[in-house]
DNA sequence: GTCTTTGATTGATGGCATCTATCGAAACGA
DNA sequence: TCGTTTCGATAGATGCCATCAATCAAAGAC
């Protein structure tokens, strides 16, 4: 099969087209561009073939260019902006000095974990446009698979998708919450079975904090079926709540700034930990994606704001 | 010399990656384009490497823009915009939808032959602008020269510039114009030297018709001095003086629409054509130059608009 | 006249885009 | 769970074509 080869139009011809209506002249062109003078006025000519009529008038001792010629430069010039601009552009993205970060959160990593991050990621960055979009965890998969998100912070597991990677953060488990001079902060240890005997305050169901709670109860098989004295739908409501009332609850570490509430006790469950429902938080990255430098900036201001897996 | 080949980015890479790009996969891709798939995982790494990040997101079933990737896309639609448009505008430009047509004049030819191929073009091409300017001999050529008009049409003699290419048109010659019942009208034949003898009526110094006049008498060796009766700036202004003191004058013949003025006789003068300065009137073409189509076409009407030489 | 400078032409060469063939991974279907 | 299909990546061979050196022809410059 004879393939019609027609050689169609390259940016070497552009290039070379360029230099020779700057120099007016093929050899110095040919000088500029570091290539022979026949290399020169063979691609001219392939040029000229290509667009159906000459670029150039050859007079006696000078090149000057025709009227299409100058309609070729005008977009020439600005193919060739185009392409350097494009250039610039990604190079500034890998710098950072521009582009943007989209980072998908479940609720409680935004209590400190991501504020600090965000604080000094954009520190550090500040030409990088930041959103932080808080969302349940199944949106937040679908977005990151969908290449909406750059990077997400998520609960994980086993059965996360498999187009997923994830790396582990911190353990986010079961703390008791208790009102200051509460008998129980008296005992030197405190099981999860012991709260569930106390009148509790807890999260409306919906709340994946409050389907930890319940977790943590199925995990132990204890016969207890949970039985809240009191639901509310917001975390800063349960703690008014207690304060108040004197009852007792459950809530995930990570979910609340405890050192703004110096009245309350946080005491760890003296469970053995396999009896704890407990969950790993983790960043969650498109599997074979391209990481965003500024997305794997971010996420090492996240670990770093962690230590030993726990945070400060 | 070990030569540090970078390979530059070129056209097909950017073709590749748009075709790619709407694919969201190679194979297909690489059919539509009809080259093979390795092919354009080849040339796409290359483009990659060349832009320092990758383009693409490998997944599974499918590829997608990284950030980077958007990015270059933009840019390579517009390029690819930008060429195509450049080929359309050349394109029209040749077919003559578009594009514009600059000629130079002397002024004698702005009486008849000019304004009806001006008419003819625009009738024919009417997406074509055209620019006539009327100007001293000498400006024309070095317009013409620095390629600022497409044609000239003025004298052409052996010491035209070396640069311009010229094509004799006709042949401008002087005629006498006498009133009517003037005595020299009873004649069969007029010479030159009886005009002379006559009380004149000429143009100023300055132009170009009145020098032809000057040198008609110089080429005769007549020992005449010129000496004009009366001298006036403008033909018209001559035309009306010969109505009403019945003197007589000498003018290049195509100068005047003859037409419009019955009541005045012109004849031709009787000496042997070598006793008689004349200037060929022609076109002239910038030398090595490319000749523009529209250029080629206006000079076809002005051809046409004359028979064997003379107008009509 | 001679010398220089211009772009065009020619024939040879090697770099690189392209091909075929194959691989390995992953998704899908039974 | 095991083929089967569908991805993209890789390897090695091939041939087109951009490139070069050498040369030519024309036209200024002196």
């Amino acid at each position: 099969m004879p393939s019609i080869k027609d050689s169609p139009t390259e940016l070497r011809h552009l290039r070379y087209f360029l230099a020779v209506a700057a120099a007016g002249n093929y050899h110095r062109a040919a000088e500029a561009l570091h290539v022979s003078q026949p290399t020169l006025s063979h691609q001219i000519k392939q040029l000229e073939g290509q667009m159906g009529t000459p670029l150039f008038d050859r007079l006696s001792r000078t090149v000057r260019l025709t009227a299409a010629g100058e309609i070729l430069h005008t977009r020439a010039v600005t193919i060739m902006r185009e392409l350097d601009d494009a250039r610039r552009e990604i190079a500034e993205l890998q710098t950072m000095e521009s582009g943007q970060l989209r980072v998908g959160i479940v609720s409680t990593v935004n209590v400190a974990v991501v504020p600090e991050a965000v604080s000094a990621f954009r520190n550090r960055y500040p030409k990088v446009t930041v959103s932080v979009r808080e969302m349940p965890m199944e949106s937040l998969e679908a977005e990151v698979l969908a290449g909406k998100l750059d990077l997400g912070i998520s609960f994980i597991s086993t059965k996360n998708h498999p187009h997923l990677d994830t790396e582990p953060l911190f353990v986010e488990q079961l703390v008791a919450v208790l009102p200051d001079k509460h008998p129980l902060d008296r005992q030197r240890k405190i099981l999860l079975s012991e709260m569930l005997a106390q009148p509790l305050v807890l999260l409306s169901h919906g709340f994946c904090t409050r389907e930890l709670v319940v977790e943590s109860v199925a995990l132990q098989q204890l016969d207890h079926r949970l039985h809240p004295a009191v639901e509310m739908n917001s975390i800063e409501g349960v703690l008014s709540t207690i304060r108040q009332t004197n009852m007792v609850t459950l809530l995930p570490e990570s979910a609340v700034q405890w050192d703004k509430h110096p009245d309350l006790r946080v005491r760890r469950l003296a469970d053995k930990p396999a009896d704890l429902s407990y969950r790993r938080v983790g960043l969650i990255w498109v599997n074979g994606g391209h990481r965003t430098a500024a997305a794997r900036a971010f996420a090492e201001e996240v670990r770093g704001g962690l230590v030993n897996g726990k945070k400060r």
